[in-house]
DNA sequence: AAAGATTGAGAGGTCAATCTTA
DNA sequence: TAAGATTGACCTCTCAATCTTT
């Protein structure tokens, strides 16, 4: 007789892998998120919008390109996300003459101190709560493996 | 002249072991997730909660245990989580004798069954997206390197 | 007054439907 | 008909205020 759908055996060295890995993530965010917080200053979400911006060939990208940079947010949050970073003159939309169906979003001179008042808390943050952690070598390693896992995970 | 407040420079080995990082998260939780929603099954929160309380001695935690043990949310947010996993049967809220402020939830044997159905999911899922993307030995890196982190964001 | 837990108000996200243009 | 993007309805989370008991 074939099993046909068995629960898969997880040895222990992947699963105490993957617990340290959701807690981490969940610990290092949480707290940067609340450093970000009490400077007065906006959410990671922001300043993953406003360094996709600042990075692209004119410091604009179509709605759908932005989708694609900002990982942890769907189409239609991005939508609502963007309407507030615009309600804040951050970015500003603007009608694609290419294609009238869609719209860019255009980092402002404003959206453009705000990245640079919000790096130096991200930066300070990534340093104390992660990098001060490892040693050169291991970043390494974790950029490799998690580089691997990263590009397994979308390649569907 | 002292300088007070300079913005971190962090190397690329962590940069971009803090790019995968990110990102590897966000893919492989919003992969599972979407597979135990595909399989007609609750949330990963769903699974943490369950899991805590089916670990816990007599099956029951304090709420505020339970929030301590569920670190992706906070303690409102959890109160309303129990409210909708007490709502499916999954688990009670039961009176503290001891300390008649408190509550205990306390799973019940239908959420030890729904239990039993997300493990074979949730864990093909960290096998395929995560586990198989490791050796043994990557895995053991994972775990010691993450688990300082999580520990000195912790200390606080 | 403080601790355990919940609740009202509001912020921010999702899914499916919609609008406009291609 | 499909693609780009937004919107309506709804869901879940957070913060601060609240309720009960210590």
């Amino acid at each position: 007789m074939v099993q046909t759908q068995q629960t898969p055996q997880i040895s222990e060295p992947f699963l105490g892998a993957w617990k340290e890995f959701l807690n981490a993530h969940a610990a290092v965010t949480d707290r940067i998120e609340a450093e970000l917080s009490s400077a007065g200053l906006p959410p990671l979400a922001w300043y993953d919008v406003l360094w996709a911006l600042y990075r692209a060939p004119g410091r604009r990208l179509r709605i759908g390109e932005l989708a694609d940079e900002v990982v942890t947010i769907g189409r239609s949050g991005l939508s609502r996300l963007v309407d507030r970073i615009e309600a804040a003159g951050m970015l500003r939309r603007e009608a694609a003459r290419e294609d009238r169906r869609g719209s860019y979003a255009v980092l402002t001179a404003q959206g453009a101190r705000l990245l640079r008042k919000m790096w130096p808390v991200y930066a300070a943050g990534i340093e104390q709560h992660f990098a001060d952690r490892l040693s050169v070598d291991e970043a390494a390693s974790v950029e490799r493996i998690l580089g691997r896992v990263n590009t397994a995970a979308r390649a569907y």
